[in-house]
DNA sequence: GTCTATAAGAAGATAGAC
DNA sequence: GTCTATCTTCTTATAGAC
């Protein structure tokens, strides 16, 4: 594979990335992903076999950005309660994006979990980063409740991200971060 | 419109409600439709001219049952807490659709918020009819944040149900559903 | 009201030239 | 590595017989 193979590859995620974020996976064409990157579909078609294929290597691509994030917050925030704040303000963060496209990981589980099992689990996996970091920084605070304080952080988290998109709402979202702030604040 | 015409028209409106729910509206076809009816796609186009007719007539359907249960639960319930409670109990009482398809009006809404703009506004009305029948319970226990509490219980509720959908997991239902609880009894 | 037949377009994917 | 051209299938929707 050549740099420039690699360059178009590149391109293609990135463009694609968005893409079904932004319109939904099943909704979005390999057209679309074509015309975007500025090439044709046989071209997209020579870098990945078939849609699946894209999709997961999307999913590869989200799951390694969101690895170094995490690496990235935990250098950062030496203390337990830091660390849990800062994946409420990713939140706060993505404000725009949340509030017109919903969660990025929540609304491509959810397209996929009805009826495209095998892509639902690669995808999940990204849930699973969070969740397993949550759990890891819950249990500096109590070594019981880890697991199930880091789901209900993330249920917050999915929860906050559906009604300020359904309801295209700055304020819910903003109002949901600050209860999850004062629920991390009442711990322990 | 002879009696024959409604009860074929109710039964595809059902038929079509469960589909969507199951499979996404996007990823639903006339087709499958017309075949989970029993009849043709040509029939079935007689009864709704397109396909964002059916949807609109499913959404007015599930409209209808919403209002009539909220109706039921006013009588049924005559104290604040024993309603806010209720509301809770509809998502364990739907664990098994929840966990296997997720919310049905977060799905739908979801799905539709992303490029099909006159749809979401037109399903984002059954979120409506929850929001304010909360909101007018939440005011017989404190009138000034009723609101917030009506969007915060339903972004819960929201939370509750997409990670339980994600992970196919009862428990995290379960125990985000006594979490809603614990929060109901500790108001006021 | 229900059917068959078909139009007209978009989808994912492939073959082969360059 | 990128293109054009094509295939097949599926989609929504329509026309017209019964």
């Amino acid at each position: 594979m050549t740099v420039k193979g690699k360059i178009s590859r590149e391109r293609i995620i990135e463009a694609a990335n968005r893409l079904i974020y932004t319109k939904g996976f099943n909704q979005t064409s390999v057209s679309d992903v074509a015309d975007a990157v500025g090439i044709t579909k046989g071209n997209l078609h020579y870098h990945f076999k078939s849609k699946e294929e894209l999709l997961e290597a999307i999913i590869c691509f989200r799951k390694t950005s969101i690895s170094s994030m995490l690496e990235q917050w935990n250098e950062e925030f030496p203390e337990a309660k830091e660390k849990l704040k800062r994946f409420v303000q990713m939140l706060l963060n993505e404000e725009k994006d949340i509030i017109r496209y919903g969660c990025p990981m929540g609304s491509l589980n959810a397209e996929l979990g009805k009826f495209q099992p095998t892509l639902q689990a690669n995808s999940k996996e990204m849930f699973d980063l969070f969740q397993h970091w949550l759990e890891v920084v819950f249990k500096q605070l109590d070594s019981k409740k880890s697991k199930a304080r880091s789901r209900h952080l993330l249920a917050m988290g999915q929860g906050a991200s559906m009604m300020s998109y359904i309801y295209s709402d700055a304020k819910i979202l903003k109002d949901e971060c600050r209860l999850m702030n004062e629920w991390l604040d009442a711990l322990n």
